[in-house]
DNA sequence: CGCGTGGGTAAGTAGTAACTTACGGTAAGT
DNA sequence: ACTTACCGTAAGTTACTACTTACCCACGCG
């Protein structure tokens, strides 16, 4: 899983600093469209439009409440990254590990 | 604790389709910047100008091998990306641990 | 010393992304 | 049914980014 496209969605979507913003404060809260857009300097559309962004990425899911939209954290999109992160963590560890190894000064760290 | 800004540079940096590759060819093995731009469909002097982005987000590092530049994976942007997610990941697990609890039956208060 | 190899930087350009305002559409209240 | 609240989409503008070519500097070898 972790296909290359969504990985590069996941990616994309939370390099801009404002959709950053805006999955952080949904992370917190489970919250509707135009209360996020109150406590920020964009419009609402804006922030519909983000929301949409972050939702392809399968980092945030929407439920209907009446008229309203509720966003919440999708840990989906989460795992993902966190997966490719930890591939390259593991390279990491080793190629330090090899290259403390033949200083003869052990170093390691974990988790 | 991997303050604000670095976060975005690390984002940001592997955001890029092209960038997120020379990131990974790098991870997987040490490698000189014509070496990378042999390999990729881009001139060698956007490769470098990749690699200055990457290396300003901490995410690899270069030393000198005469006129060459060697750049390799650096653990400490890495680690910055893995703790930032698992802030979210621990929230998305209580959440859903609590979503699962209660079958159905969720009907959150709001405003 | 020249000369070739290897790379970072400058300047310019095309494409894209983030924002705005304007509009349309659905659900609840009177 | 009319109105109000809430939201997504369309269209247009502006700013940024990824790429190119051209240029310049450092190192090593004959």
């Amino acid at each position: 899983m972790t296909d290359q496209t969504a990985l590069a969605r996941a990616f994309t979507a939370l390099a801009d600093p404002t959709r950053r913003e805006i999955f952080e404060r949904v992370a917190s809260r489970a919250q509707a469209v135009g209360e996020l857009a109150g406590d920020l300097p964009v419009s609402r559309p804006a922030v519909s439009q983000h929301l949409k962004v972050l939702s392809d990425a399968g980092l945030v899911t929407a439920r209907a409440d009446g008229t309203r939209r509720i966003y919440e954290l999708d840990p989906q999109g989460l795992a993902g990254l966190r997966d490719y992160l930890d591939g390259f963590w593991q390279r990491s560890l080793h190629a330090f590990a090899r290259a403390a190894e033949q200083h003869h000064q052990s170093r390691q760290e974990n988790r």
